[in-house]
RNA sequence: GGGACCGUAGUUCAACUGGUUAGAGCACCGCCCUGUCACGGCGGAAGUUGCGGGUUCGAAUCCCGUCGGUCCCGCCA
């Protein structure tokens, strides 16, 4: 039907006879002339139709609307020299068109706009969403699917040279209680049981090691039936990844040169390597959370010790009670930040809140080493103090200084939505900078598990496969179930701006160990058998050592295409009522259908 | 499950503390225009103000409910 692209001809071309195909962008009818933007994947260029071409060809020129998708036989020639658009790669040349088919004509209303020149404007996403097959014609739309496809592409060239294969697993297999809701589907031929759609290809890509694969990989989709967020999809991509006979530093070092050569690749950047490392204890420490965003500063200061005996009673019963007191000092926080926005009510007070903190304590750094803040505070501080925190938190006369008093866990959680809050706030990081400064960090040695007080039971922190440390639970097998809860796991999650685009661990290759492990997250021994039996059994029958990692593809396509939410790099996302607006699912069915299902729907209409 | 914000011609927005005929750009329809490129000019059509109820002499505006969308908490790696 073509014998070029839109976006391709140049200068060079003229003189050829081309035909072409796409869609019009617009259409600029000059009563005796009229221009036609042609648009197809690759570009736009203009077609000019003239009156001595023929009346039943203008007359096809007149009544051409914007989308009406067409076939043009023409000329390439030269635009006049007062014609030339320097704002566009085509803009030397043009199509005399010979003869123009029209493919299919719009007969429908558009609901939006889908020209280049539109492409800033804003569409309600529920417009979008609904008419997915149009806002994927948008420039915008087809360059970010591009991108993604050309990610995918980076990471499956780099991975083939690596010596990996695609290998597919599942979709329909068991549902495992650990971690996130599943999607069910009912079993027509095993009436009463149910498949459960994957969380992710974790126990199979673990058994692909058992099988000898040595080094898979798999462009897999996810899915967890949670709760939306902008960068949480119900279905979602991971790029998963294990490889057998690798220790932790050496797949770390692996995955640092996969995610380099996707960078280049994309951006054509060349990553300074290697990426920063820091245990997950010192992220605590020094950031309250496990995905620092690196890119400022502000770092939480740790002033127990200050304050231990201090006589303002929120911060001495913090620490005697066994939590802490820590701070953040903003530079120039005095002029940059009121009362009013610390105090309650304020909108950094609410931030503080909504983490679960108590108040929001300030002092005011001024001049001669002086400091305003609430009385109960100043009171009970003396001279020494007040140079001790100054020296402590490294601040300057103008700064203010928040702090976080209470259960380590919550004044941690507190001074990182804190600390993230005025970040964005003051605009710490401008702009420009948010777009172009890409600071990795890998996080590693994460806890093994964590309490989790509403079951008051331990709970795996990524998932119950994980390796421990050795060192951690040393070589004695009677001991292991003493020491694995307080042990650290060879654990590694790849931090990116502070999202988390991947995570990954060394699994216990050990059935024993394995045992153990699901003992402890509170498996009693049957139901261990009943729902891991078939891996611990792979592990007793020669698994090599193995581990792996696995990245959110969304989040990174959205990072590398600047977009806000991970449904600007899918094709056809859910709303964040998981349901897809275009083609309408979820949907009833029919009762046959459930029958069939041995099923019966509970649901009951509000109305 | 909870909190916040949003919903007005096809579309993007406007309409003051509630006030009588709900406006404008683009798109659409008609006419004019031979070098535009976000072409231009003249004219026209287009609305159950998401839906339901309430308050009021009077509701796009205030209140309640509901549906849909977005962001967030819980949840989720």
């Amino acid at each position: 039907m073509r014998n070029k692209t839109c976006g391709e001809l140049r200068a060079s071309a003229i003189g050829a006879n081309v035909q072409l195909c796409g869609w019009v962008d617009r259409r600029r009818d000059h009563g005796g002339v009229i221009f036609i933007d042609l648009r197809d994947r690759s570009g736009t260029i203009q077609i000019t139709v003239d009156p001595e071409q023929g009346k039943d060809l203008f007359g096809i020129a007149e009544s051409l609307r914007n989308e009406t998708v067409l076939q043009i036989h023409g000329l390439v020639r030269a635009r006049p020299d007062e014609a030339i658009n320097k704002k566009i790669p085509t803009g030397e040349i043009e199509i005399l068109a010979e003869q123009i088919k029209i493919l299919n004509a719009v007969t429908n209303t558009l609901p939006f706009s889908v020209s280049i020149h539109d492409d800033d404007e804003n569409i309600k996403e529920e417009l979008r969403l609904k008419h997915r097959y149009l806002d994927l014609r948008r420039e915008k739309m087809n360059n970010n699917l591009k991108l993604r496809h050309k990610t995918v592409r980076a990471a499956r060239s780099f991975l083939e040279n690596e010596g990996f294969i695609e290998v597919e697993t599942p979709v329909l297999t068991r549902s495992t209680p650990e971690g996130a809701r599943d999607y069910l589907v009912p079993s027509r031929v095993c009436g009463g049981e149910f498949f459960a759609l994957p969380q992710s290809p974790q126990l199979f890509k673990q058994l692909l090691m058992v099988g000898g694969i040595e080094r898979y990989y798999q462009v897999a989709r996810c899915f967890r039936d949670e709760d939306l967020r902008a960068d949480r999809q119900p279905e979602f991509t991971q790029l998963d990844i294990e490889m057998s006979f690798m220790e932790e530093n050496e797949i770390i070092e692996l995955n640092e040169k996969l995610i380099v050569s996707i960078w280049k690749t994309i951006k054509g950047i060349d990553l300074p390597t290697p990426f920063p490392r820091m245990t997950w204890q010192e992220a605590m420490d020094r950031f309250g959370t496990d995905r620092p965003d690196t890119r400022y500063d502000m770092e939480l200061v740790e002033t127990s010790d200050l304050f231990s005996k201090s006589g303002f009673k929120v911060f001495s019963n913090a620490i005697s009670s066994g939590g802490c007191v820590k701070c953040i000092t903003i530079e120039d926080g005095n002029n940059l930040i009121s009362n009013v926005r610390i105090k309650p009510g304020g909108d950094i007070f609410s931030e503080a809140q909504k983490a679960g903190a108590g108040g929001l304590a300030f002092i005011r750094v001024r001049d001669h080493e002086e400091v305003d803040t609430i009385g109960a505070i100043k009171d009970n501080l003396t001279t020494s103090q007040i140079k001790e925190l100054i020296l402590k938190t490294n601040s300057k006369p103008g700064d203010l200084i928040l702090f976080g008093a209470g259960p380590t866990n919550i004044v941690n959680r507190t001074l990182d939505r804190v600390r993230q809050f005025v970040a964005k706030d003051l605009k710490i990081i401008s702009d420009n900078e948010l777009k172009t400064q890409w600071n990795f960090l890998w996080v590693t040695d994460f806890p093994m598990f964590e309490f989790n007080s509403d079951e008051n039971r331990l709970e795996a922190i990524h998932h119950p496969f994980c390796a421990p440390k050795p060192e951690d639970i040393g070589e004695s097998e009677s001991l292991w179930k003493d020491k694995l809860p307080n042990s650290n796991a060879q654990a590694y999650d790849l931090v990116l701006n502070g999202l988390e685009i991947g995570g990954g661990s060394l699994r216990i290759h050990n059935s024993e160990l394995q045992k153990t492990v699901l003992e402890i997250i509170g498996l009693s021994k049957n139901e261990a058998e009943e729902q891991f039996g078939f891996l611990i059994d792979a592990l007793s029958m020669g698994a090599p050592p193995h581990g792996g990692i696995a990245f959110g593809l969304d989040r990174i396509v959205m990072l590398l295409s600047n977009e806000d939410s991970i449904r600007d790099t899918i094709a056809f996302p859910k709303t964040q009522q998981a349901r897809c607006s275009m083609a309408k699912a979820p949907a009833n069915v029919a009762n046959k259908q459930l029958e069939d299902l041995h099923i019966a729907s509970t649901w009951i209409d509000p109305d």
